[in-house]
DNA sequence: TTGACGTATCGATATCTTCCGATATGTTTG
DNA sequence: CAAACATATCGGAAGATATCGATACGTCAA
């Protein structure tokens, strides 16, 4: 071995182009103050659309808005109960991916056993 | 169930919105397709610019400012040697959130065990 | 029905990001 | 020294995103 090459892992592992490119669109999605919030929200309980504005400090019209996109993403289901609206975490990876930020961002403690990182 | 509101988890774990801010930033910064493979490289090697563009199929001098942002926002440190330059991994949770993103995009297998979905 | 309410949508604007070509810097070789 | 090389930086064009006020829609209560 001449080369220092040898070092060089397996790239063949390495996630496609394609694959990262969807990932970073999720990725995307994700970053943003507000929508993080919502998600850390959602995955600890239920809350209408006013619930999840006022908590974000935002018009609801807003958080709408954000709800609609991490919905048409995959993020989110919806549930209407008369006049309230109530949107529930459709993506299971949400969860580990929320701990990640929490351990690295403070924030709260895991939410019951069970943490990745 | 009337008593939905029973539900209501403690808010009081939320984690400000300003930590989000700093949270979103860094997703941001990472919701790229050229950045995520350039991440997943450095995880597993030591690779100088020309390599991780090349591996983008992009020219090196994006791959350049690539590395610049995510050297900003604290992600990785830089090494020169001779007329190369090498980037490594500086924050140890860029291995988790990874792990979550190839857990969820494909990709690449788990690195060791715990496979999920 | 009317009006209040909760949520959603639209159009415009301001801001950020990505990408590219051109060019600059620093390093090694002849 | 000059030329070749690896990397970095600059300026601008094209596209995406965030936010806002106005307004529309569906539901409930009187």
């Amino acid at each position: 071995m001449v080369d220092a090459k040898r070092i060089k892992p397996r790239l063949s592992k390495l996630t496609s182009l394609e694959s990262l490119g969807q990932a970073a669109e999720c990725l995307r999605t994700l970053a943003h103050p507000h929508r993080l919030r919502i998600i850390q929200m959602l995955l600890a309980g239920r809350y209408k659309v006013g619930e999840l504005a006022e908590a974000c400090e935002i018009p609801s019209h807003m958080a709408s808005e954000h709800l609609r996109l991490m919905q048409r993403c995959g993020f989110l289901d919806v549930s209407k109960d008369g006049r309230c609206v109530y949107y529930t975490i459709a993506e299971p990876h949400l969860a580990s991916i929320m701990a990640c930020i929490e351990a690295r961002f403070g924030g709260s403690k895991a939410t019951r056993g069970s943490a990745s990182a």
